[in-house]
DNA sequence: AATGAATGAGAATTCATTCAT
DNA sequence: AATGAATGAATTCTCATTCAT
């Protein structure tokens, strides 16, 4: 059975700095060479400490993915605080859709290197899973949203509307990060306007007014 | 530099056999354990043959990818050949739709394998240029498409709305044959919803019908 | 066991010729790189010809090494019957050097090839043999003149001075074909003046006269 | 571009005892079965480590041929600077022979297993360079020698009389470190022999007195 | 805690040789 | 005879992980 956590919690506040490098360290190199190729010496190496010390605070190449990961969902997680908070319900459309995907990109946009380096076997299975419990996060925030202004529908077309919707960002925000052909501005202009469209039909009862 | 297509072409029907089954045995076996992980070893075992038959058509594990790439590259051009007639063009706009959109969903179904595998560095590099390429081509046809349609636009403008919805498109796809919580039919169906949402507007002044 | 000859003795005019052809091919790669990384693929397709071909006339590659080294010692051995005439003892020590040793620069600089190329183990041992035989033989046929004209000494003295003498002509022969700094005229000469300023006390009652 | 020296310098007492067995084992099995045949697993196992501890000093095999040479080379380098002293230039010629011939003599006996072991191609290669290296110094130093006591020549005959010595040093000794019908001693007695018949003319104007 | 040496299973690849066509 | 596909043992080298200092 093979341990998940970190081997043993850092008792020096040398140890907790010593951990942030490993896992800096960890995430340069993967996004150089993916996941599957980096070598648990090569990290080491970069983090400037002796694979002695990385295997002193990680038991396995596995648990530096997760820490990675767990580094990375806990910041996605704590932007989602910030994003839903209980104002954001009442807003307009067009307005929401703002609030909420105007910090998706910029978070994004701040861990370019995180996205782009999950390429690697074990990786994927480690930030599937992550990734997995984070947009289903946001997937049940984003349903009850809908909750509040759609409740005249059936919560089954909420959920699909809401998972589609979700779908619908992840890949534009994705494309927004990554286009060599449509400026970043552009696609995100885009993203709102195709969620506007496909939802607006179903909020028409709002006073829908766009500047 | 490494040799990138077959080692030497086949000079028997033995050897385009041989050929299928490597390829074959790779696709399952990337399919399984991700492109990192699957070792020439295995996939000559699964392919029912030696090692050294494998590098005697193939000069290293990078050319099976290639290969495998390649064969699914050229199904996929000769659906596009058979999407994109012209009469196509001439379509209302729902029943291009479904056109275009109903016979890539079912080439997805029939490739699963093939989409779910491509994990791997090594891989993905392989791939990203051949996706890379088959996406363009998708795009351009597309364009071909709002060319005749949106004649009124600037072509930035088609370009732009083709890369969107291709993107779209791409996405639900994927989700479509991977959801475990929404159907297919339902997802495909939002997709055609989408889409047609997003891009009517453009079109308004043709007489959309829906049955 | 190993075989150690032809496979079988070739029936046609075509295989003759066959054989020859793998022969040159592999002198021709042995120079390249080498007996052990040369390849019986790649002598085969030098030759312009199929494996299975080259494995039906030689049963493993230490015979293409052991047919190599024949073709080039039958060539030495004819070399030694022209040179070892029997009018060759009455000449004088100088003219007798020039008789010997020009043949035998000769003969080198027409299988630079030949003897650059055996550096492998498999041929180093083929080869030791066959040079040891055939320096042997050019020994014995050394010892033969010296018993002509030096029977005053012990045999034993005769043969060291033959055998001495040998190891000279070997080393500055294979310096004149090889030296970057000396021209093989310069080092034939000294080769020359080393011998008889060697030889010349021990014959000295000959009449020693040179031009 | 191939690593040519050591991976990383051993930082501790154990790595520099654990490299020097590498090279100890490296130098006998190449001995045993030559350079090419030699494998690096077989090395490891001679030098009662594992194959990852090779690798963790050597990048390749290569390397380990290398160290192999650069060890020689230094011994040799050392003993050229004992015998080249600068009161040798003084003596006369006969003792000058037995004060250069002997050390050499004894110096090749001690690495009878060095010199019997280069035969592969790699080695050769390594070998060639490094030998070249060694023999241009002993080259020079005779030069220096000659010098010293051939003023009245000009420098290219110097150049010309010290490589033909050197090479018929160095063959002859060959001989009597490895010839079977002849014993070491007689050889070396012949070679001093040969080079006093060689040379003396030259320096005839000294008062040349053997004993 | 820290260092880096040690380990060895496992991976890619080669190549002499055999065999079916 | 000729061809080239098939075979698999053997080889070099990697790298996650453990251990001695």
């Amino acid at each position: 059975m093979k341990q998940t956590t970190l081997r043993r919690n850092p008792q020096q506040q040398r140890g907790v700095t010593r951990i942030e490098h490993i896992l800096d360290a960890a995430e340069q190199i993967f996004m150089e060479v993916g996941c599957d190729a980096a070598t648990t010496n090569a990290i080491a190496a970069r983090a400037h400490t002796s694979i002695g010390s990385l295997y002193h605070f990680f038991p396995n190449k596995e648990a530096i993915i997760r820490g990675l990961t767990e580094r990375y969902t806990q910041e996605l997680h704590t932007l989602y605080l910030e994003i839903f908070r209980p104002e954001v319900a009442a807003l307009p459309l067009y307005e929401l859709m703002d609030r909420i995907i105007d910090p998706l990109v910029q978070f994004d946009l701040d861990h370019i290197a995180f996205k782009a380096l999950f390429t690697g076997t074990q990786a994927s299975l480690e930030l599937a899973a992550a990734t997995q419990a984070m947009d289903t996060e946001l997937l049940q925030r984003i349903e009850l949203l809908f909750q509040a202004r759609l409740s005249h529908l059936p919560a089954r077309m909420r959920f699909r509307y809401a998972s589609i919707s979700l779908r619908i960002i992840r890949s534009l925000l994705a494309f927004a990060t990554s286009s060599q052909t449509l400026s970043s501005a552009e696609i995100i202009t885009e993203l709102k306007s195709v969620l506007l469209a496909y939802l607006t039909p179903l909020v028409s009862h709002e006073e829908v007014v766009q500047p």
